[in-house]
DNA sequence: GATTTAATACGTGGATACAAAAATACATGG
DNA sequence: CCATGTATTTTTGTATCCACGTATTAAATC
């Protein structure tokens, strides 16, 4: 149920593929830190293949902005600044903001209940300080925004959720656990109940916005 | 001045960047149609290279969602049901919303005047019939958008601009010439004369929604 | 004559090989 | 000791090659 958004866990048909999920999910991880070169060769020892499929993997990574690919000069995490860190939680903010509106009409008390239920999940990771933390609060986003039937827009929002992953990661392992996080996704819920498109489109962007500042102090200082 | 977007005259460094712009381009002016099959080698040959920098480039354009991939069935030209139409243009209102709103402050009598500028050569090219029309508009759009300062959010936006090209161009040659597109852009104007980010942000979301209906009767009935 | 099956051609994915560029180490001169 | 230039190593970018999967065509069966 529900994987929505989490990193399917199909098999992967082809060797690009592979090393696709492989290296983003070691960014995503926060294994590999900002400014690291990643070396195709060793990437590809690691997961056994050549490193031509590596390299057309860094192309897609690229495209999602987690990595950046200069000529000549191979592949580095990207990492983002304090203004790119906002700019991200921006983007996100109108169009999970979208999303929502437009899930709207298909959002009744049964959907509500397994909202709930996952956010009470999420507590639960969050009071255990397992760090699942960041993964049943990517599902609870994933699953208001799978509701919107928009397959292209979840596309794009899974792709700034990747980019944000290891800041999220960070900050749920340095800071206070996350007790405000609760009110503020039971806010969402309310709005949700209300019936209210444009309140809920307010409420989910106004949640997103109020998130960023948390995480500024974990950016990388560098660059 | 302004190239902010159109497609950037840089020589091209590597092969696969060459390889990128050339079927780019090709796909923006709808040289080849939604469902057509391109094969690396044939396109290696026009631009004399190997199959290799094209393959690459394929990824890329796969993820910026103007062609899809297949394991093992290779790359087939994209299109746009009705549904993924509105839903591109449901992304691009909320995405340019919030970049005029972001732009809102660095908008002065000057920045206005360049873009009545624009919109003067835009009209220009829409009675003289030529082509030049979907550039100046995407001119119009992106400069704009450039005023938002975030890099990000820009090339986001340009992707998704990349994408309803050829159906904003099967649509300006077939139409009667756009002339409610000049009041549009002109509110789009007072919107932004007026001061009011919020009022900016929602006249845009206006604007851009209000020309996806123009465009479904054009989007390939197949599929 | 239509449908299934076998044979063939074609195209894709991946590995290897090679050339060009960048990074590094080293040497020389100020 | 630092700066500059040069040689060597490393890494990247591209081409070529081979194996496998897919589509196409032809043959065979009902």
């Amino acid at each position: 149920m529900t994987a929505a958004f989490s990193a399917e866990r199909h098999a992967a048909t082809t060797a690009e593929e592979e090393a696709y999920r492989h290296v983003q999910q070691a960014l995503r991880l926060g294994r590999y830190k900002p400014g690291d070169r990643l070396i195709p060769e060793e990437i590809a020892a690691e997961i056994g293949m050549s490193r031509m499929p590596v390299r057309e993997a860094f192309r897609r990574l690229a495209s999602d902005g987690v990595v950046i690919l200069r000529p000549n000069r191979g592949c580095v995490v990207a990492g983002l600044t304090v203004d790119e860190l906002y700019e991200v939680f921006e983007m996100r903010s109108v169009l999970e903001g979208l999303a929502v509106r437009l899930a709207m009409p298909r959002i009744d008390e049964d959907e509500i209940e397994e909202l709930v239920l996952l956010l009470d999940r999420m507590e639960r990771a969050g009071r255990s300080g397992s760090s699942d933390w960041v993964v049943r609060h990517q599902e609870f986003h994933g699953r208001i925004c799978a509701l919107s039937h928009r397959p292209k827009l979840m596309r794009q929002i899974w792709a700034l959720h990747a980019v944000v992953e290891p800041y999220m990661r960070i900050w749920f392992d340095f800071v206070e656990k996350p007790l405000s996080a609760r009110e503020e996704h039971d806010a969402v819920i309310a709005a949700l109940r209300s019936g209210d498109a444009a309140r809920a489109e307010e409420v989910m962007r106004e949640h997103i916005l109020g998130t960023a500042p948390m995480l500024t102090e974990f950016v990388t200082p560098s660059r």
